[in-house]
DNA sequence: GAAAGATCGTAGGGAGCCCCAACGATTTTC
DNA sequence: GAAAATCGTTGGGGCTCCCTACGATCTTTC
């Protein structure tokens, strides 16, 4: 054996472990800041989607997020009860759910925007301004592949 | 609205939602390779701790991969089911199994690390050898504070 | 206009990863 | 020797993600 390797893991050197593990970490510190106002991560998420696109249908919110769209039934029934989203029918597609912020909704995102960004702060303590905005450039790039992003479809309009 | 955040998500700039999309993707890549081998991510982490720390305790596997002990023993009983590692109680402390590799054990490893390199390679696949490096770079110290790395410690001995 | 296909919201089950609590057996500590 | 800690095991539960299916509704095609 002539590697060098007396790390405790060759597991730790692949991208994927160490992404799954700061992921692990950032997810519970965000949990953990949102509890305290009786929220979780995704709804949070939901929370301040709806508020950046307007009246949203259900579908939608789920492709924006990766949410999956029996989730999101349940994420937006808790919103509902909690007064913080409205859920209308809409009158041009009978299908779908227009999903908008109420006035408790906006107040309650003011709180759990600052929560996560005070448990992301927590998150890359370690990191340099600069470092982090490195790491959120190199993320994308990894990320991208599965983000459409919702370009703007010609064929649709 | 003074803001010029007509971007699809403010969500989508925090570092914990991207590590998280990072981390999905990465988890998806590798687990659709090892399902070649009808292996999950968790049993070829497993497989390859054993490797390296020789034979060893499961509550010890569990803290360096950082697996609740209840998953430990369904993975270590799949991977001795598939005769993969031995599970023999430790004469020095017969509370203990001591987990060994297998000599198909070790063949297996050798398969499942090239998919998991082949996985992560495609993961990063928009990332210069170099920023690769200085993503785990940074990665490593977000996961720091969670990962004590089995410190030796000069109290217990 | 009618039929076929797609989409939307809802619901079911399940897999995989993570956390908390408990138990008998065993070892360590006092 | 008694108390505390550890080990393997089992239990329950939560969260994310995937697949399927259903009725209602919209769109496309004939």
């Amino acid at each position: 054996m002539s590697e060098t390797t007396r790390a405790p893991a060759r597991i730790r050197s692949l991208p994927s472990w160490l992404l799954g593990r700061a992921a692990a970490r950032g997810h519970r510190l965000v949990a953990e800041a949102l509890a305290q106002v009786g929220m979780r991560m995704m709804h949070h998420a939901v929370l301040s989607a709806v508020a950046e696109l307007g009246p949203v249908s259900q579908a939608e919110l789920g492709r924006s997020l990766s949410i999956d769209p029996k989730d999101m039934v349940a994420i937006l029934n808790d919103l509902q009860n909690d007064g913080l989203v409205t859920r209308a029918p809409d009158a041009k597609d009978r299908r779908k759910n227009a999903i908008a912020l109420s006035p408790s909704g906006k107040r309650r995102l003011i709180q759990t925007e600052r929560l996560g960004r005070e448990a992301n702060d927590e998150l890359t303590a370690a990191l340099t301004p600069a470092e982090r905005t490195q790491l959120m450039g190199l993320l994308v790039r990894i990320v991208q592949p599965e983000e459409p992003c919702v370009e703007t479809d010609p064929s649709s309009e």
